[in-house]
DNA sequence: CCCATATCATTGGTAGCGCCAACGTTGGCT
DNA sequence: AGCCAACGTTGGCGCTACCAATGATATGGG
């Protein structure tokens, strides 16, 4: 670390997903580095967050609201388990499944994510203008809409 | 059936961290997908590019210009010279040095990725429309160049 | 001229995220 | 009853991003 870092291609400088992945790798060092001083990472806090927004679920539901896999799912809530942050116990109409409740201490956790969530956002979009940010919000929202409509299951049969 | 995908969250629905890292999955998932198609990954686009532009070049000066670890460079430098894309030769002014040339077939491999990088924008960036788009990489450029001036080691000391 | 410091390439390790295959269990449907 | 689908779980893989340490080499200050 000592003279300036040299200028990236410009070939890269303009190409979206290039600059996506370089916005995403900060993102994700932020939150990775503000998480771990809370003792947690980003799994724990979708997972929280999906329990604590429609209530208990089994792990397959969490999985799929989201978007981590099953097993990534399996080795996160063991994680949240240990901390007693969330409770695992078996549904009593369906032997195939777990079903997922947030304890108390996992609200308090998962309020005390959203203010270390709302900082990232602050410094991450620091840069940006409120009306900017809106309008970076909308764009990627549709990006997103738009991928995720062709990757769901009924995009493959006309359900 | 209830196949579809359920909604996220809505905590996360307006969180720009959130957004930037689902389309960064996305255009991962493009990138990875496509590439592999061409033998290749994203270290190895970035390394060729940053030869072709800049010419021949130390390991360290492309970790730099690629924001790719030096310790990465090596293993993706290795995979390369195996596919005879560049050549590693000694720097005979600074004996630390390798020099990476980029060869001819090389070249031809960066230009063949050049055609597939253009498609897969074309495909993340499939709903928005041209206006839309040049927003989409000013709004992230901005951001990118901010956080890159904070991390940027002369802002530790005044140098 | 020598020594401290810095840079270089390299090795080896870690973490997070995303994904896939396989297994045994259980449920639903016919 | 028999078949297929969904469930939780284990184990594994690849890509990206880092960090620490090592031995070789340059460089600049005293």
């Amino acid at each position: 670390m000592m003279t300036g870092d040299q200028a990236p291609p410009r070939r890269l400088k303009r190409v979206p997903s290039w600059l996506i992945n370089q916005v995403s790798a900060h993102s994700h060092r932020l939150v990775t580095e503000r998480f771990a001083a809370a003792d947690a990472r980003g799994y724990h806090y979708r997972l929280l967050a999906a329990l604590a927004e429609f209530g208990p679920a089994s792990q397959a539901e969490l999985g799929r609201r989201t978007g981590i896999d099953r097993s990534d799912v399996v080795a996160a809530l063991n994680e949240l388990a240990d901390k007693k942050l969330i409770e695992r116990s078996p549904d009593p109409t369906d032997r195939r499944r777990n079903i997922i409740t947030i304890t108390p201490e996992g609200g308090h956790r998962l309020s005390h994510l959203d203010g270390v969530l709302a900082q990232i956002q602050e410094d991450l979009c620091a840069p940006l203008s409120h009306t900017e940010r809106e309008e970076l919000i909308r764009l990627l929202t549709r990006i997103v809409d738009h991928h995720a409509r062709a990757r769901s299951p009924e995009s493959l049969r006309g359900k």
